[in-house]
DNA sequence: CAAGATCGTGCATTCGTATGCATTCGTCCC
DNA sequence: GGGACGAATGCATACGAATGCACGATCTTG
């Protein structure tokens, strides 16, 4: 196979010129002459020659290796599409950039953080999934306190210079959506989705559906907001628990997809039709969205872009740049489950 | 914050040691004696001193980094959600072994494989989404070529020694699920599911799905053969084919869950009944699946084993020990869509 | 035309760990 | 008791690229 590397000394000695030179060359440093630093990149082309990623890494001490993070709820839980739309964007940015990603998969944890430093695997970590544990904030002003750039999605945490976040508009959504249903002619309420202050998504969305309602001086009972996770099978117990309470009821916002197509079908095996009897809408816009029964109206967020700005964010915070946080736009989805 | 990184040598230094016995002494090598070795590795802990993994590839010539590659077919598709159980399974078990893991998503090409070699990126890769290309071969014989361990899922592509592959039942479990559906009753059926050299897993389903209906003497009708590439979509515009044909049609087996459950939408689209006039099941269990209405009757894989049998194999290839392809066994989903 | 400025290149060293080889010390056996 | 042997440790070097500094050559300018 390969009897030994072909190394930049090789190069240079093709070239006829030093080693160092031809490590500025396959840099594009300005302090080689356009001519030595063309003939030189031919060279290693030809050769098929590719910097050492180790040695550079470790001469230069860097990593150029974005970290991502996807924080699980537990271990054995599944993970949410509308993380792989972003896990995917993510990956294509940070190959633009000539960045390697490296995934983990578990929760955001002392250890992890001080491992990952440490043991240069990163210059920097994009946090995702961080929601429902009270325990999260410790670990992240531990991590900022490191000096460790992050980006974190969808939570608005943030240290100027080290680390920055991207989220949605949110609120402005769901009081979008929420309005749309009032608009046609919906006024029996509920929401289901977990607020607390460690899911931050979900409580900006719970806002914005109290304010349009608020605004249309439709009443709201604490009853019919229902804490749910999301997942599918929260959503459907979610309905369970608001259908055996009772009172007319006539539209459900989801906190998320998942959760509404669990409402959809606990509708459904109650005899209820939607979005006959009960409107139901979501927030994510998922593939599948399009292709439940009826297909769900929903809050398309742009993972593409997110995707960018988050790569986009964590190099700039690596490189010392200025960040300042980005709320992105976000476009309703307007289908069946809603009744239009 | 870090006034200057802890190295080895000052760890040999806290413990009265030469930095050689500090490196043997971390790695557990047996030239080590127990007491030194005890003692040099409760000063790492309290010193928090990690291994420095560019040093230490550098010097040994390794990554201990494991690379996935989601090879997709266009760059702005859709990835099934079933590649982000395997993934989270991934991850976890790469974790588990001590290596990191490498994500990226592309189409397989000369130029990554070359690269990522070159590069010392990683010690051995992970393929998975193969499918419907027909130039595959022709990088899988560069990559065999290369001496880079490599393991795919799904695709029945192996050299001994190099590359190994690990997919599910594929055949046999078509040929229960087929089985299972015509045991109820049904008799017109239609496949749904592009099969070709390149995509072997909907080949070997529809090959399952072909025997059953043989050994239950049933004619096929190579006009209820559908091509389709694992999306909504696709499934919809199908079933919208296979009835603009017309004929007797009450059963549709879907080559995957998405597939089957844009089937479902078409068929609700035009009126039929499911699983009342046509029954549909789907293949993979994906979490919505028990969340359709009806709830779609398919065939569940284990990502949890998948991931982790990926990783072992790769693993195995990398330390040069003896592998052998794996085919994991699945098990059917009955749920409502295929009339039980 | 001389002196400084600028540009392009080479030399030598460094990053932090792993490892072949040399060394030390204690033990065992004849 | 002396030589041999093995266990434990230290010494020195290599991995391959990046970079501060020095140097020679060309260019600029008064």
């Amino acid at each position: 196979m390969k009897s030994t590397k072909t190394t930049s000394l090789d190069i240079a000695a093709r070239a006829g010129v030093s080693q160092s030179t031809v490590s500025r060359a396959l840099r594009d440093s300005p302090q080689v002459s356009a001519a030595t630093r063309r003939q030189i990149q031919r060279i290693a082309k030809e050769m098929g020659y590719t910097v050492d990623r180790n040695a550079s890494r470790l001469r230069a001490q860097t990593t150029s290796t974005l970290a991502l993070l996807l924080c699980e709820d537990e271990p054995e839980s599944h993970i949410n599409p509308f993380f792989l739309s972003i896990l995917s964007s993510v990956a294509h940015a940070a190959a633009g950039h000539g960045y390697d990603l490296l995934v983990t998969f578990q929760q955001l944890s002392e250890n992890w953080v001080q491992d990952f430093q440490d043991a240069h695997r990163a210059d920097g970590i994009m946090l995702l999934g961080i929601r429902d544990r009270e325990s999260y904030d410790a670990q992240l002003i531990a991590l900022a306190a490191s000096g460790t750039p992050f980006v974190i999605w969808g939570l608005d945490y943030h240290v100027p210079g080290v680390s920055s976040y991207v989220t949605c508009q949110n609120e402005q959504s769901a009081r979008e959506i929420t309005t749309h249903l009032i608009r046609l002619g919906h006024r029996h309420f509920a929401f289901v989705g977990r607020t607390s202050a460690a899911n931050p998504e979900f409580t900006h969305r719970y806002h914005g559906y109290l304010d349009a309602l608020a605004s249309h001086a439709i009443a709201t009972d604490p009853g019919r907001h229902i804490a749910a996770n999301s997942a599918e099978a929260e959503g459907y117990d979610a309905v369970e628990a608001l259908l055996a309470v009772g009172g007319p009821l006539d539209a459900i916002v989801g906190a998320s997809d998942l959760i509404a197509i669990g409402a959809m079908a606990a509708l459904r095996d109650r005899g209820l039709d939607v979005p006959g009897d009960v409107a139901v809408v979501g927030y994510d816009d998922l593939p599948i969205a399009q292709y439940t029964r009826p297909a769900l109206t929903t809050v398309r967020q742009d993972t593409e872009l997110a995707g960018r700005k988050l790569v986009e964010h964590l190099i700039r915070l690596i490189s010392g740049q200025v960040v300042l946080p980005d709320e992105l736009p976000v476009s309703l989805m307007i289908r069946q489950s809603c009744g239009a």
